[in-house]
DNA sequence: CGCTGCCAGGAAAGCGCTTACCTGAAGTGT
DNA sequence: ACACTTCAGGTAAGCGCTTTCCTGGCAGCG
């Protein structure tokens, strides 16, 4: 690999002078000598070591961004509205896949930290569980005492900038719906409980539920994988369980189709004898059969602020800006009124 | 930030000491003084720095991926292998999405390079284009001059280590299939035509229909953006502008969604009235309606593979290792006879 | 008891780059 | 013509880390 001195040795020039006309320095270097630079350059092919140059000049340009999985749609959204941001300002993301564990959430923080980004977006769901708080609280600090932004996407319990999705709002208003209805025997197919995500959407649900005077059973909610198949599997046990039911909530798309697949399956019609409803609107949303009623998060948006709050500094009065981005029912074939 | 210097300070012991201790170097170290620079870590919060590690033992680890959106469910899969391989060996990945631009393409082979990356990766298709080819042929050259390796995922110029999935074969299988059920009218939805999965995928395709004698005029092919939206509005000009055709085949699964979407939405019923067939076999062809008759490609395979590739040096006798993984046709619903 | 050999720990030389600072030559004013 | 700016270009000091090589102390040996 060539280096800048074997650039400068063959241009015959200082690296200093090299260093200067590759990044465009504002010092003025004379035609001649740039013209040698340049040609070295390009005879050689060289292209200079990133690392050497932000060992040299500790400019962090990069920032970090930890996601439960970019390749899953409800990501998939959110990291466009990221990278948006971040490109239009020039940074270079990394993104980590932490599959929803913590371990490898905690490490991949310190990771950043190492990398010495600019900023950590931490932008997949907050966990119920004290002890991973704590101690993801505590290398957030440390990073963030070093100079280190940090935003995050959803309900977490560290304390600072915030975009938060209304999962609250949204599961009231699927519950309001499905009640205008006239549901009254409602399944909820949930995804991991440890989820702070998890808990908002079911808790507005259930407040909606509760407003109402409809109780909604311990046996009519299911927790289980936040996928296709967790929601196949989690609605085949509830059919089975309580055979009374009239809409299935899923707490995302993906779980959604999946219970579609499975009513599909079962010959059950939707919406006739069984409504359907899911979470998000991914864009898979719209093309089942039936089209999927839903909640739509603006998920572009909400990566896109996440990523604006990680880079702004804010004014050093407000600690902890919170953005609350709406939910908003979109009401497709999915749900129906409730067979009587 | 604290540096190793701080560490080794508050631990009264030198740099290398702290250092040694640190990376559990093989140089024994007494007890006494690990346990004082650990308690030094964990008070100071040190956390190493990669640049200044990756500088001074340049011990390229990390590798570089380039594919055209990882949003995209078909480069979400690749990537999922790609990383699944990546992260069995200890290995991190950069991911770079180019959205199909080239130039954005070359900037990052350029990036890579300057990242001193272990291994490039080319996810996404190859292009038709001398001057662009050139160029990347040139930059992978110049990287693989200082050792670093490369490895493609599809028909790319470049020469060396490549895996490439059976688009021919796959286009043939779907004419053969098509022919079988009578349809002699058929219409072709194309993605961009530089992108060498398309002339493939067409080509055979094209070669099954030729082998049958039945041919495939021009104005039955659009070439559309290759995403669900490109697919929609294709199938609505082709459809207007040949009302005879019995079956549309969309080169990939998201366009065939498209295409369903507006099949819907004109009330032209699939599969009795017009067949519809995709590629890829994304995890949506499943649970669109009719769900769809594609053609498989392993997608993690192939992304596993091509990491495989590019992290084995190859016994150095033979230069381009090149490995075919096989389509297979997936029957569902949205092809049927042709109606007469 | 003096010598060699061994070994834990430290000093210091880089890795490739940027940049503050220095230098020497050319340009300016009187 | 001389002192004084001015300025292009070079010198060298780091950035934070790893690792080679050296050192000084100790045990083991004759």
């Amino acid at each position: 690999m060539a280096t800048l001195a074997d650039v400068a040795r063959r241009a015959g020039v200082s690296p200093a002078t090299a260093s200067r006309v590759i990044n465009g320095s504002s010092k003025p270097v004379a035609d001649e000598l740039r013209e040698r630079v340049l040609r070295a350059v390009a005879e050689l092919r060289y292209v200079p070591n990133a690392h050497a140059q932000l060992l040299a000049r500790p400019q962090r340009s990069v920032v970090g961004v930890v996601v439960h999985d970019v390749s899953d749609p409800y990501f998939a959204e959110v990291t466009r509205g990221l990278q948006r941001v971040a490109t239009d300002r020039g940074r270079l993301v990394i993104i980590c896949n932490s599959y929803r564990d913590p371990e490898r959430e905690l490490e991949y923080v310190e990771m950043l930290r190492g990398q010495q980004v600019a900023a950590i977006v931490l932008a997949g769901s907050g966990y119920h569980d004290a002890d991973f708080t704590a101690r993801l609280t505590e290398k957030l600090a440390a990073y963030e005492a070093t100079g280190g932004r940090v935003a995050v996407v959803g309900r977490h319990e560290h304390p600072g900038d915030a975009v938060m999705p209304a999962n609250d709002v949204g599961g009231r208003l699927l519950g309001e719906e499905l009640l205008r209805l006239g549901h009254r025997q409602i399944g909820v197919i949930a995804g991991p409980r440890v989820l702070t995500t998890i808990t908002d959407r079911l808790g507005g649900l259930r407040a909606a539920l509760a407003d109402a005077g409809v109780p909604l059973p311990e046996d009519h909610l299911r927790y289980a994988d936040f996928d296709r198949d967790g929601g196949a599997r989690a609605a085949a046990a509830l059919l089975d369980a309580c055979p009374g039911l009239t809409a299935l909530v899923a707490l995302n798309d993906s779980m959604a189709v999946g219970v579609l697949a499975l009513l599909r399956q079962r010959g059950v019609r939707v919406p006739e004898q069984m409504s359907v409803v899911g979470f998000d609107d991914m864009p898979v949303a719209a093309d089942v059969t039936p089209a999927l009623t839903t909640v739509r998060l603006p998920l572009v948006e909400l990566g896109a602020r996440a990523m604006t709050l990680a880079l702004d500094p804010g004014s050093a009065g407000d600690r902890s800006r919170v953005e609350v981005l709406p939910a908003t029912l979109v009401r497709r074939e999915s749900l129906g009124p409730a067979p009587r």
